[in-house]
DNA sequence: GTCTATAGCTGGATAGAC
DNA sequence: GTCTATCCAGCTATAGAC
């Protein structure tokens, strides 16, 4: 709370007249992070195309996004660890995009049958593509403190990354 | 500390007189839960093998070995996104496995020169199968939480995904 | 070595003056 | 609305009896 002060230039008697309590404070940063999110990533699964269009579409706005808010990823994972109720409840409340996610597995299938592309069970590849998305920046501080990349040519690694996971993704799935 | 000490079945004073402080018994953790695995997973780089074998043991070491630690990748990232002086401090200590990495780095480039494997630049490759690999375990409460899956249900699926992400990162690798 | 009691500090929250 | 001063809970750490 105070380093919050700090950051706004008011002093913690001011945030507690403003948001009543830490917890509702916090309530306030997760309703608005995270229907950013659920709406940003939620658009691509109503776009038209093929599932390797869709998959491409997914990484470029994952990355972009990330590479804007790279904070954001591990303030989800956090909370997530914590397994706070209130994130939770706020998460589960927000997800009006299930019908879109079963559409978009249920396209997946069918173009498995159809041989279109390899046959790897939907749940898989959607984790295999978000993982190669998000976890790069999770280690970020491997990289960034620890072998000591410098931060810029870390964002640069990550920018690259949009065509190199589309192409090891299509590589992956093409017949 | 007081959880802890509960599950030691002592109390805190004993805690104290055994490891000093909070930071000091912290330092214990870090430094066995790193040794560990650093060591675990640095036995595979130096293993023989083309670079594709290789991959695979990475997976199923990976894989194995977080399905029955599932709390380390989340306690690591943790520390890494505190920046906690202590931990990088620790880690850079450990990290006397710098030459297999080189090591590895290098046969990738060899096997794409050579035609074997399409290029693709070692970082980003290394970063897609750990990705694969760690992120499904980190994103357990989205499973579990969110969408209700049942836990063992979701360790099979993480079994199911040795074979799985195998077979994706050969297909993606391969001529 | 083990326990109880407590010191000492930090951080969230509020009272009350302005 | 804004600020200072202060309360209070919770946590690390230790003193001191056994």
């Amino acid at each position: 709370m105070q380093e919050i002060a700090d950051e706004a230039q008011i002093n913690k008697a001011m945030l507690h007249y403003y948001f009543k309590s830490k917890e509702k404070l916090f309530a306030v940063i997760i309703q608005q992070t995270m229907a950013m999110v659920i709406e940003k990533f939620g658009q691509v699964l109503e776009s038209e195309g093929a599932v390797i269009e869709k998959f491409e579409r997914i990484i470029e706005v994952y990355i972009t996004n990330i590479r804007e808010n790279p904070h954001i990823p591990i303030f989800i994972l956090h909370e997530l660890s914590q397994n706070h109720l209130q994130f939770l409840e706020t998460i589960k409340s927000k997800i009006h995009r299930m019908p879109d996610f079963l559409k978009f597995f249920q396209q997946i299938q069918e173009e498995q049958e159809a041989g279109l592309i390899k046959p790897v069970p939907p749940v898989h590849l959607l984790l295999n593509v978000i993982s190669m998305c998000v976890f790069p920046f999770v280690v970020k501080p491997v990289f960034c403190n620890i072998i000591e990349f410098p931060e810029e040519q870390f964002d640069l690694l990550m920018a690259q990354r949009i065509e190199i996971v589309s192409q090891f993704v299509r590589n992956a799935m093409e017949v």
